[in-house]
RNA sequence: GCGCCCGUAGCUCAACCGGAUAGAGCACCGGAUUUCUAAUCCGGAUGUUGCAGGUUCGAGUCCUGCCGGGCGCGCCA
């Protein structure tokens, strides 16, 4: 509806050739805006203000030539110019039953934009480390991923959901070596386990289950022959001297275990291991998000980077235009060049290819692949990263702009008033599986893309189970199933809903609550708009708890089956369109919506 | 120290490229059910938008400085 007013503005703009240059660099659609206060209309433009500068022109004046050009149109009732020089428009009862009607005929692709072709959007999100389950900051990632792909989806763009698996490399070692060593245990071989190794249960269960047959079980002394000492955990007053030296002592540990391991088992045998570690991770995490209603395009293995040697691919590009350099035995990329605060190395001087080297590579793999605008979404902590990826995708022939990073903030869980600890290694982070468990996938989808993903977010625990019955989400979800009783009482009280006949007497919802309620739907395709404009799906949120609000109330207000046959059957397709948009609400949020509560 | 994000009602948060009187929920108080689900509705209070300047017809929103909180600043991933 408000591309109607917009359009009607771009019209009588037409007609006024004094105003042409002035308009020129101003988008009309941008200066139409839904009013706060009903009393300054359905819509507002403020456009006579934004010209009167360009134009040297008072505001009043210029609206006053606005509102003379529009000529008379059947959508509007009233246009009124108030204050500095806003003009506000009252929109006809018409216009507000022809959106009605276009939501029953629509039904879930209402507020839906036509498909686009372009820009091809690829959504990188959530990306956890698949050295264990995944944890309640994942959970916030994929929520947001998720939704945020529905909301583009339904603006209109084309994309493709992607999870990038940090398949190769050290941690696929250590994780290879953690599970070695608690098969070592389970067999009565007990060596001290590394404080850097992977410390959670699930490592206990996956030495379990493997299969690992033919790998030879070694004898303690085998295992510990030559070993350093592991460096202790940082004492509380420790300087950062000393928690550096730790650091180093407890990294040779590790380094040398895995080492030791990979030499007891043999290179194959290792490989098993690691590889099955692995396969039984990344089966949990694919599990969990499909339960989470999560679902993925594809999982893009860093393995098939360096496998196919894409990695080295691209560093030759680099190498060839001669933006590599060489210092200390290493290979750097000049990232300060391209806007970065430091150079980075790609190779190291062991020839170890650095993580930001497959980053290279992977970004300009997904261009390669004919994606136009990549959107990466990840955790505060990597905000350091933007700059050299955007680095890396110009140096490989690209526009930094083309990519678009999105922030999520940290989730703190709180649990009996007290602050919960997460970290992976140490084993003491809660998963996104108990999370789910806990409340509910419905609750979590929720919550966690209710608020920017820009702000911090406290989830506790406490509030969320024993008081779930205040939660918002079983608030809009019971209009649904509120509006889905209705339908079955009216067919069993013979009543059932004649949509033509209500189709025909729209002219009857004239109750306050039932206009606003009216107006309330109409804005969903601007919501829908907003939300991807702004990656929030939290508009999308509040927008449902408005809408739903107007529900509650003009429910409580007006019964629905009254004997009146045809402000029954105009109430029914009211509340039809309001069953509508919700569920279509929802399913972008992958909350569902039942029809029994 | 440098960089990024955040600071709005007692609490948790909104506020559409800057727009009219900054809005919701929770909590608190009072009321509503012979009537389609009371997981609901109706009524009631709350603000120096962290502080100080600046730009503008107009600033929670943009700019500068400061204060407070989070995160980052590796030849880790």
């Amino acid at each position: 509806m408000k591309h109607l007013v917009a359009n009607l503005v771009n019209d009588a703009l037409a007609r006024l050739p004094e105003l042409a240059e002035a308009t020129a660099d101003l988008s009309v659609d941008s200066t139409v805006e839904r009013t706060r206060d009903a009393s300054h209309g359905d819509f507002a433009s403020n456009i006579a203000m934004r010209l009167a500068k360009p134009a040297k022109k008072n505001p009043r004046e210029i609206a006053t030539s606005v509102v003379d050009a529009l000529g008379d149109n059947p959508e509007i009732s009233k246009v009124e110019i108030a204050g500095p020089g806003f003009i506000n428009f009252y929109l006809s009862p018409s216009a507000f039953h022809a959106e009605l009607k276009s939501i029953l005929d629509s039904g879930t692709d209402y507020g839906r934009q036509p498909k686009k072709e372009s820009p091809r959007i690829l959504l990188e999100f959530i990306s956890a480390n698949p050295t264990g389950p995944l944890h309640v900051g994942h959970g916030r990632l994929a929520a947001y991923g998720a939704s945020l792909g529905n909301v583009l989806e339904a603006a209109g763009f084309p994309v493709y959901r992607e999870y990038y698996v940090n398949d190769a490399g050290r941690q696929m070692d250590i994780l290879g070596t953690s599970v070695w060593l608690r098969w070592l245990e389970s067999g009565g071989v007990v060596v001290p386990f590394p404080k850097a190794g992977y410390r959670g249960g699930y490592i206990k269960d996956i030495a379990a289950e493997i299969d690992i047959s033919g790998i030879e079980m070694p004898a303690a002394e085998a295992v510990l022959d030559g070993m350093p000492l592991d460096g202790p955990e940082d004492a509380s007053d420790a300087t950062q001297e000393e928690r550096d030296a730790n650091k180093a002592l407890r990294e040779t540990y590790i380094e040398a275990l895995v080492k030791r391991a990979v030499h007891l088992a043999g290179d194959t045998g290792f490989d098993r291991i690691r590889q099955q570690s692995l396969e039984s991770i990344l089966a949990d995490i694919k599990d969990d998000l499909a339960e989470f209603g999560v679902t993925l395009d594809k999982w893009f293995s860093e393995q098939s980077l360096t496998g196919t040697g894409r990695i080295d691919d691209a560093l030759a590009v680099l190498e060839e235009r001669g933006i590599l350099y060489k210092k200390d035995g290493a290979t750097w990329f000049p990232a300060t060049k391209f806007g970065d605060e430091k150079d980075r190395v790609v190779v190291r001087e062991n020839g170890v290819k650095t993580y930001f080297a497959s980053d290279i590579a992977y970004h300009f793999d997904k261009r390669e692949r004919g994606f136009d605008h990549l959107i990466d979404i990840l955790g505060a902590d990597h905000h350091g990263y933007m700059a050299r990826v955007k680095a890396g995708l110009e140096a490989m022939g690209y526009q930094g702009d083309d990519l678009e990073i999105e922030l999520v903030q940290f989730v703190t869980l709180y649990r009996g008033g007290e602050k919960m600890q997460m970290s992976t290694r140490s084993g003491e982070f809660d998963t996104l599986r108990q999370l789910r468990a806990e409340i509910g996938n419905d609750a979590a989808r929720f919550y966690y893309v209710m608020r920017s993903n820009d702000q911090h977010l406290d989830f506790d625990l406490d509030v969320a189970t024993s008081q779930s019955n205040d939660n918002p989400v079983y608030y809009i979800q019971y209009a649904h199933a509120r509006i889905a009783r209705v339908f079955q009482k009216a067919s069993e009280a013979g009543m059932s809903w004649n949509q033509d006949n209500g189709r025909g007497h729209l002219g009857q919802l004239t109750a306050t609550q039932e206009k606003s309620l009216i107006s309330a739907l109409s804005r969903y395709p601007e919501i829908i708009e907003l939300a991807a404009k702004n990656r929030a799906p939290q508009t999308l949120v509040h927008y449902l708890r408005d809408l739903v609000s107007d529900f509650h109330s003009s429910y409580s207000a007006h019964k629905v089956l009254v004997d009146d046959a045809n402000l029954r059957d105009a109430r029914l397709a009211l509340y039809a369109a309001v069953k509508i948009v919700v569920a279509s609400g929802l399913a972008i949020l992958g909350v569902s919506a039942p029809d029994e509560m």
